[in-house]
DNA sequence: AGGCCTATTGGACATCTGCGCAATAGGCCT
DNA sequence: AGGCCTATTGCGCAGATGTCCAATAGGCCT
């Protein structure tokens, strides 16, 4: 494999990281996998990570942060709260879906059962889960002070409306067809729809294309 | 080690590997410490499953189906639906907050994550997540029928408050104290009585006593 | 060109995993 | 007592995993 800098390789490295990730899950995620991923050896991994857990570590942070930042970009094209909300609920969908099929998510279900166990994982997951709410619910905040929701408690609300996304997509990521993701869709918008005095399908999705 | 009939010692390799699981997680746990808490070889193990995967599932199985039968014994003691869905959120509370035995929240959280791993893991837990919604459903149902909830879809009703359960209580396993208990049981509550058409402080906690 | 630093290789190594198998032994039958 | 069924043992096998290391090679220096 072509020579690399030290800084263009970590780079390279967590991005193979994350690649398999997607696919297999931070538990089912190896150096070899890695390594196949990116086309090298893998020496070459830990010549750049002392250790498996810290590149998964680093992968996982990027990961989320991605997803993350993701979201807030949405929220930022919407130009008012009800908009900014359905533009959540329409990245939230898209980010889910990584590559042709296959979810993304598997990583949080990974990281929400490794959280217990490992203090990293779980500082990292916390901490982005709590800026997912805290955005959610500066949206909810603008929407109310703005007369277009009606919402006594925002804080609540944006855990609500967060935990019954992620509790719906768990059902479709960990069992199949229990539930389809059209379902847990629209359903989550919905729930958030009542939760905050809106008309039925004011959150309905914002852009209807969508590439595949 | 001495002699089992094969029923007393499938029942003995089932508890052992929960005592196992509650310490090491599902993903955690082998055959070699399976048979090490049971003293015995882990060659026996395999003589009464024929795979990890089987008896991970079987010993999950167990451990969720008791705290399925503590709700289903719960709803049983409600006067009509209202009553029974207030009992049903007091017994998930309760079963969260006293761990009964070895089970806790956190093993849904291994479950939920390893299902799309482990085939057999994998069925168990949507069957069971599945039951858990049909009771539910029919709880609402029978509420609409009676006339006491209003619902044009108690079996998206039933995952929606399901779902939104089991995404706050996620929060408060995998991430501490970022959400107390006693808010995710009574933000479940009041937005189970917001699905259901419900007055404000109907699903509240029916038994108030309680030992600590 | 020659030298030196280090990115990169490819495999060795120890450990752990689930699983299978031949041998052993416990206990119920006649 | 003797026989037979099978619960139980203990080890071995093949594969996977994280980690390490000596050897190789790419490319920037003087």
């Amino acid at each position: 494999m072509a020579r690399m800098s030290p800084d263009e390789r970590r780079a390279a490295i967590v991005a193979a990281t994350r690649a398999v990730m997607a696919r297999r899950g931070i538990a089912g995620t190896t150096v070899r996998d890695v390594a196949a991923e990116l086309g090298t050896s893998s020496g070459l991994i830990h010549h750049y990570y002392a250790s498996m857990d810290e590149l998964l570590a680093e992968a996982f942070e990027q990961a989320a942060r991605t997803d993350l930042v993701e979201v807030l970009e949405g929220l930022a094209q919407g130009r008012d709260a009800v908009e900014k909300l359905a533009m959540f609920f329409d990245t939230y969908d898209r980010g889910m879906r990584e590559g042709s099929g296959d979810f993304g998510m598997q990583i949080w279900l990974d990281a929400w059962a490794e959280a217990s166990r490992r203090p990293a994982l779980r500082r990292t997951s916390r901490r982005l889960n709590e800026e997912w709410q805290r955005a959610l619910a500066e949206v909810i905040h603008a929407g109310v002070v703005g007369g277009e929701m009606h919402c006594d408690d925002p804080d609540a609300s944006a855990w609500r409306i967060l935990s019954l996304l992620d509790g719906l997509i768990l059902q479709v990521v960990a069992h199949g067809d229990v539930l389809t993701r059209e379902q847990a869709d629209a359903w989550s918008r919905t729930a958030a729809e009542r939760e905050l005095g809106l008309r039925p399908g004011a959150l309905s999705r914002v852009v209807a294309a969508r590439g595949g």
